[in-house]
DNA sequence: CAACGAAATAATGTTGACAATCGACATTTA
DNA sequence: TAAATGTCGATTGTCAACATTATTTCGTTG
């Protein structure tokens, strides 16, 4: 299937490539380790090599990618070990945004934050996992903004997606959106307190929390194996 | 065998361009604000204008220059706001990263950790700034580089040359170079008696003491100001 | 005289062509 | 046979030319 994306273009042709690349690799079409080839690439979407190379320039930053001189670039391959480490960094990074936005206290920040939990609390009633990876992720991004610090949320963004090369589903069964989303709770709780320490805790908490699901989804399919 | 022939000195053109531009960037040569002209620079290197481009990028990732669509590159400018944020994110990253090598207690690394102290040490009590200078990036570098956490070690690197952006010199005077040298001592005895806490507190406050002599510095020149 | 707008200018964005490089396979040689 | 070397194909790296966009200039108009 030839994507044509020169329908219509109002963005620069780089970011659209670059996003269709992104979903490529989050989406799984392209599977990890997998080498990435410029022209073929460059043939599929209609356009030349230059947006190509460029975009996946961009894709390094946000370590979906590495690149090797002379070789190419490849869809990056994330160990067991590389993604507990993302996982606490990630943890730190969200506990310093959590304790930002406690500390400004951005009322209507906190207002859309509530109309989020109650959508996921909503998809989590009705088991729509699709939908509440969705809302999950917006309420991740609306912290990341009320922040207000453009470098920390860009680098918190970027380690989420980072994560995700790890296409595991943590959050699946309707009790681990139920748990995840108690988490959230805690965490506004904590935010509208203007404790910033108790949302620091408990946005670093949230996210090690996934680290020790994670390992637990591991040890459950090494147990399953042997 | 050690191949020691020149024809190794060959590094890929972009990156010969890259060092060529941060070297330019972080020294000062190019003030905050200005922009990076694409043709202009590649005539100044003798290099056409893909490779300067991909360098551009590369800064990028760095967060030393900020691009922007159809106008350029600029070298990025920083406010005081977001030097005292990347102070306390960079103090988060190098507390993990302390705490890393405390854990694994490689005692090769920490062999060098000492030498590093004791060439920083030689360095304060002669007055030698820029040696100390020199030898602190050192220092810093082998931390991350011990922690075995490539992904973190490049963030802590690239935070380190973008807090570099602000061209402050806060350790100037003997005094500071003597103090700055003892946190890093009381660094390296929390890496070595294997106290993770410690190692993580003592790495935090490093960079957190850091901060506290950037805002001395800008109260003393508003001070002299008015 | 101010304000608007269109042409001129200069920069980035994009393209296709060419050169340099790497890995694989074939060939030679001890 | 096995190691070393030479050749070939494929891919990335680099380049100069063209297209598009933003800015500046300058003339026209109310």
């Amino acid at each position: 299937m030839v994507n044509n994306l020169e329908l219509k273009r109002k963005k620069p042709l780089v970011l659209e490539v670059r996003d269709e690349l992104e979903r490529m690799i989050l989406g799984g079409e392209v599977p990890a380790g997998e080498r990435l080839n410029e022209q073929t690439l460059a043939a599929l979407m209609g356009v030349s090599r230059a947006p190509v190379r460029e975009a996946a320039r961009s894709l390094e930053k946000d370590g979906l990618v590495t690149t090797v001189a002379n070789k190419g670039v490849y869809v990056r391959k994330l160990t067991l070990d590389d993604a507990l480490e993302l996982y606490e960094l990630r943890a730190m990074v969200f506990g310093y945004l959590c304790a930002r936005v406690a500390a400004t206290g951005d009322d209507q920040a906190l207002a859309d934050l509530r109309t989020s939990l109650s959508r996921m609390s909503e998809a989590a009633e009705r088991e729509d996992e699709s939908t509440y990876f969705t809302e999950n992720l917006a309420f991740h991004d609306k912290i990341a903004e009320a922040a207000d610090s453009r470098r920390v949320a860009e680098l918190y963004i970027s380690l989420c997606k980072e994560v995700r090369l790890m296409r595991l589903r943590v959050l699946s069964g309707p009790l681990a959106l139920e748990v995840s989303n108690q988490e959230h709770e805690a965490i506004v709780r904590a935010i509208e307190s203007g404790d910033i320490k108790a949302a620091s805790r408990a946005g670093s908490q949230h996210h090690l929390n996934g680290k020790q699901r994670l390992l637990g989804t591991y040890s459950r399919e090494r147990g399953a194996q042997t």
